[in-house]
DNA sequence: AGCACGCCGACT
DNA sequence: GTCGGCGTGCTC
């Protein structure tokens, strides 16, 4: 009798394994990847094929001493328990030592129906396998990476019973099926390769050198392309997509949200036309869907997208490009926490096709892994594709400015220089780290510091329609007139946000009415085509200033923009976070990198209270070899990345005292652990609040550990966590890897 | 998650 | 005497 493993669609813990069922013998249609509909207990729910039972072996970690194997075979997630044998069914009675009857064996439920064609396949299977041990991630949460979303048939509890819904059928997209069958991969190549019409920079063509070789030898080599902004990656990048196309096999390419304007989809559509598929978060799930079936089909061989575009079904992928490399939203924040450079890495290897990752500033951890590995490239681009100079940065020390009289937050030779440009009609960019008005209110009689009610952060006020707002959670309320706690009428706002700075802005340029300020951040680009329009408005012929928090940092391409201000550099700076250095490096260099991309000559002000600090220091001189010689003895000392891994456990739920007991008992437990089974090298911090304590009325601690740079983490932790019961009420999860610890 | 089973308090 | 609270365990 056929036997599949399957992968229930029901969101919780307790149900985090592959469960077995029989295929009738007059069912066709059951494969890999299919959506099922199974009888689980009394109730209907909907699975996931995920392998042929015969094949679990294949998936199983294989039984170590004691310690209980994880994969698709199902019981894996019993604790304490035997090994199981591979490709096996194993009862709970067996795991308990029982001389169980062996007929038990014979219960297995069948499958009700097929619902669906199969989403993904046996590398698909493999990936969820993968991202589910590595991460330490629920297995279904991990098999709706692979699954269009808002597409999947699911089963809802109704009084009568159990009701499957099947999503609706789509209409065909309008026109464009039949009429003309899609262009092979050789022929959408050629048509690229007419259009490149720029000779390439010497660094450019060793850059492609080297990524070339890495798509052609096909064996999932990573290269690294460590090249100044305006060095030309992304005609690296399409040259390498085209070389794929030359071999039959497809492209993905990943950059962050933000990056994904008009500007950037453009160049990649330019190049390769209709067959460029977009994935952004913007889109509805009609959108995606239709860009999805089209990946799948065949039809659309290129895909750029954010973070999950990683997870297209690209027939025959030939390489996977990571635009900005840097970047912490290729982290995701909720389950499955996977990092999409390191997923990426591992799919490289498994499909035989290169992984490209570009930054000005590529992240520690990269760099370091190319100095490791031998299969990470490193190649680097040190100069402008068009000869240009980098700009010069100078540092203002704001305390010195305070000192000798001035009380703007616009230090004296910024204001000049913003004049100068503007008189010349050319454009400025200035960058602030905090939106709305003010960081946070405080009280000048008692001190009283309005905090949001469900997540333990000091409330940010904001000018338009006098709001108090949590940037955490969002919630939004009317800021008091007095004091809540003591009545005083006098409360200080205080730190400026983008609102304020725009108010001084106007006020400064008041004589200036032809100058467009343009505001942008997280407020201003909420709508959906807000992002698109504000950057119009400020390429419009003539002087403008552009006024925003991080994400007007990178992608920006305009070439009159000839002035950068970073109006606090000490935001990051000042965070309590191991990586806040790597941070503000980056941030200025990156922001510098928007200055003199054109002909005209650009300049960068840097205003910090802490205009010491080696990561500002190094960033105006643009030289990473100096901050690195500052930044790694500290990351060694202290015991952080790239020298350790962490692992950051997190324990959540309503009440603070039933968290916090769980949370002890789990680190007394992974102390044991680390006891008994790690070795050296492993330690734990304890069970501890997190910084943000409370989040949307969740209470949170966590436990953090730190093991060896080369440690099997997933092999270690797992059993006390996945073998650890339930709580109804407290959740657990792990982030591997974190790049936050809040 | 959802459903059953099971063991202790006030009520048609 | 039963109805019903939710604590515990199980679901291929």
């Amino acid at each position: 009798m056929r036997t599949v493993s399957v992968v229930l669609d029901i969101q919780t813990q307790a149900l985090d394994a592959a469960y077995t069922y029989a295929v009738p013998d007059d069912m066709d249609g059951v494969q890999v990847g299919c959506a099922v509909l199974v009888e689980f207990g009394r109730r209907r729910a909907v699975g996931y094929v995920v392998a042929e039972e015969g094949s679990v072996a294949a998936f199983s970690d294989g039984p170590e001493a004691g310690a209980p194997s994880f994969g698709f075979g199902g019981s894996g997630s019993a604790p304490d328990a035997p090994a199981s044998v591979p490709g096996r069914m194993c009862f709970v009675d067996d795991l308990r030592g029982e001389p169980a009857p062996q007929e038990k064996k014979a219960e297995l439920k069948a499958v009700l129906a097929v619902l669906s064609a199969p989403y993904f396949d046996e590398d698909g299977a493999a990936l969820i396998e993968y991202i589910a041990h590595t991460y330490l991630a629920p297995l279904s949460s991990c098999v709706h990476l692979l699954t269009p979303a808002g597409r999947t048939p699911k089963v809802v509890k109704r009084e009568d019973g159990w009701e499957l819904q099947k999503p609706a059928r789509r209409r065909k997209p309008k026109g464009c099926e039949a009429d003309t069958p899609p262009a092979t991969d050789v022929e959408l190549a050629r048509r690229a390769c007419e259009l490149e019409i720029l000779e390439l920079t010497e660094g450019q063509r060793r850059a492609f050198d080297a990524v070339r070789s890495c798509v052609e030898r096909g064996c999932g080599d990573v290269a690294v392309i460590d090249g100044v902004t305006g060095s030309g990656k992304t005609e690296v990048y399409l040259r390498a997509i085209r070389r794929s196309l030359e071999l039959g096999r497809g492209a993905i390419v990943l950059v962050p949200e933000i990056a994904l304007t008009p500007q950037t989809v453009s160049r990649f559509e330019s190049r390769f036309g209709a067959t460029v598929a977009v994935m952004h978060s913007r889109m509805t799930q009609a959108e995606r869907f239709d860009q999805w079936e089209a990946v799948r089909r065949g039809e659309k061989r290129v895909v750029v997208g954010a973070r999950s575009a990683l997870f297209c079904p690209v027939p025959s992928l030939g390489v996977i490009v990571i635009d900005e490399e840097h970047e912490s939203t290729y982290k995701q924040k909720s389950a499955p926490r996977y990092h999409a450079r390191d997923v990426a890495a591992w799919m490289a290897k498994r499909h035989g096709a290169a992984l490209v990752l570009g930054s000005a500033t590529p992240s520690i951890e990269t760099l370091c892994r190319c100095k490791t590995d031998p299969s990470w490239h490193r190649v680097a681009l040190p100069e402008r594709a068009n000869g240009r100079p980098m700009p010069e940065v100078r540092v203002i020390d704001m305390a010195r400015e305070f000192g000798s009289g001035s009380r703007s937050m616009f230090a004296r030779e910024l204001v000049a220089d913003l004049h100068a440009a503007l008189d010349a009609g050319r454009k400025a960019v200035l960058l602030l780290n905090q939106r709305g008005f003010a960081s946070f209110v405080l009280c000048r009689d008692c001190g009283f510091v309005p905090e949001c009610p469900t997540c333990s952060v000091s409330l940010t006020y904001h000018e338009r329609g006098n709001m108090l707002a949590c940037h955490h959670c969002g919630r939004r309320m009317p800021a008091p007139p007095v004091c809540p706690a003591c009545g005083s009428p006098y409360l200080k706002k205080f730190g400026a946000g983008t609102q304020r700075v725009e108010a001084e802005l106007r006020k400064l340029l008041a004589e200036r009415p032809e100058v467009r300020i343009v505001r942008m951040d997280a407020d201003t680009t909420a709508t959906r085509d807000a992002h698109a329009r504000l950057l119009d408005e400020f390429a419009r012929p003539g002087a403008a200033v552009l006024l925003g928090t991080q994400m007007i940092a990178k992608g920006l391409d305009f070439d009159d923009v000839v002035l950068v201000g970073v109006i606090d550099a000490d935001t990051q700076l000042r965070l309590p976070d191991f990586r806040s250095a790597e941070r503000t490096f980056d941030l200025i260099e990156q922001v510098a990198g928007r200055a003199g991309r054109g002909a005209f000559e650009g300049r960068v002000l840097v205003q910090t209270y802490m205009p010491e600090s080696c990561a500002i220091q190094a960033a105006a001189a643009y030289d990473r070899r100096r901050f690195l010689a500052d930044e790694l003895p500290k990351r060694k000392l202290l015991g952080y990345p790239p020298y350790v891994r962490l692992v950051n456990i997190l324990v959540w739920g309503d009440k603070a005292e039933e968290v916090r007991e769980v949370a002890i008992a789990l680190s007394a437990r992974i102390e044991k652990m680390i006891r008994d089974v790690a070795g050296d090298g492993w330690t734990s911090l304890g069970a501890a609040p997190c910084a943000i304590d409370k989040l949307r009325g969740s209470h949170r601690w966590h436990i953090l550990i730190k093991a060896p740079a080369d440690a099997d983490i997933a092999a270690a932790i797992a059993p006390t966590i996945r073998g650890r019961r339930a709580h109804k009420r407290v959740n657990v999860a792990c982030d591997v890897d974190p790049l936050s610890l809040l």
